[in-house]
DNA sequence: CTGAAGACCTGCCTGC
DNA sequence: TGCAGGCAGGTCTTCA
């Protein structure tokens, strides 16, 4: 469930958990793939190294040691989790030298695992196209929004989900977000007023905001590794809802494929 | 260039 | 009950 609210989620669970710079005893691989080869010297160049920080960038988790981060996508259905039980689709296990054990699982193995030396994050090539962090409001900012949008027709919601525009926004949250700023998924960007655009940018932050936080409170649960229940879907309000009745209008929720992918939203309250 | 569509995977739900 | 079909939180590549 990874947009980046649950990245985020996950990030701060792990830190929590595993304490003060834990160090890593090894790591071994269960299979060799996941979207990508996993480079196998990943065995080698963090066997005993502590673990200085764990950070997020994107949807993209670091683990930050001395000369090398370790880069974690967890595509559509990757997780970490610590624990001592196995589970089916688990791939990748990381022996902590205080006897834990941390693990990734990932059903559909969308996901990724590499690593790139510390001062190459900035051109790795999942990472160097990237927009700015929407909660970096001074790159993400009003005219930064407005300037970006007026020069695209592709529907808005497809402009949101641009992890070149701003990252972090996925179909969840920019359903969700959209249903609050009243807009229309399939509405081309460049047609929307300032206005609108400004409100919209709003909402990203906030439900983006709420999310996380909504997150923070299910953290506890983490170690049990039941991370497949969503904690902030009992807030959604278009998403996932499609003929059910909208939250403010009681009318039905519609669906339609922008992009491939399904956009919810109420064809009364979003114009 | 832009934007749409297909591909990558497994699991789960629906409907026949 | 069994099985085919469709769909799923994300990207990357290919095609028009």
């Amino acid at each position: 469930m990874p947009e980046l609210p649950e990245v985020e989620t996950i990030r701060t669970g792990l830190e929590k958990h595993l304490g003060e710079q834990p160090v890593i005893r090894s790591i071994k691989l269960l299979r060799k793939s996941l979207r990508y080869p996993i480079p196998i010297k990943i065995t080698k160049v963090f066997a005993n190294e502590k673990i200085l920080s764990i950070e997020r960038r994107a949807k993209f988790l670091l683990f930050k040691t001395k000369d090398y981060i370790l880069i974690s996508h967890l595509g559509m259905t990757g997780t970490w989790r610590i624990s001592g039980d196995d589970k089916k689709h688990d791939h990748i296990h990381i022996f902590l030298q205080d006897g834990k054990r941390l693990v990734y699982n990932d059903p559909r193995r969308f996901g990724l695992l590499d690593l790139v030396g510390c001062d190459q994050l900035d051109t790795y090539k999942g990472i160097k196209n990237f927009g700015p962090e929407p909660f970096d409001t001074k790159k993400f900012s009003k005219k930064y929004f407005t300037d970006y949008c007026k020069t695209k027709s592709a529907p808005i919601k497809n402009v949101i989900m641009k992890q070149e525009f701003v990252v972090g926004v996925g179909n969840i949250y920019a359903c969700e977000a959209l249903f609050n700023a009243g807009i229309r998924p399939n509405r081309p960007a460049n047609k929307l007023s300032l206005d609108k655009l400004i409100v919209l940018r709003k909402e990203i932050l906030r439900v983006l905001r709420k999310a996380i936080q909504a997150g923070g409170s299910t953290i506890s649960d983490f170690k049990q590794a039941s991370g497949e229940e969503g904690y902030f879907q009992n807030s959604f309000q278009v998403y996932g809802r499609e003929k059910e009745e909208c939250t403010r209008c009681k009318r039905k929720i519609k669906n339609i494929k922008l992009a491939g992918r399904s956009s919810f939203y109420c064809y009364n309250c979003q114009k």
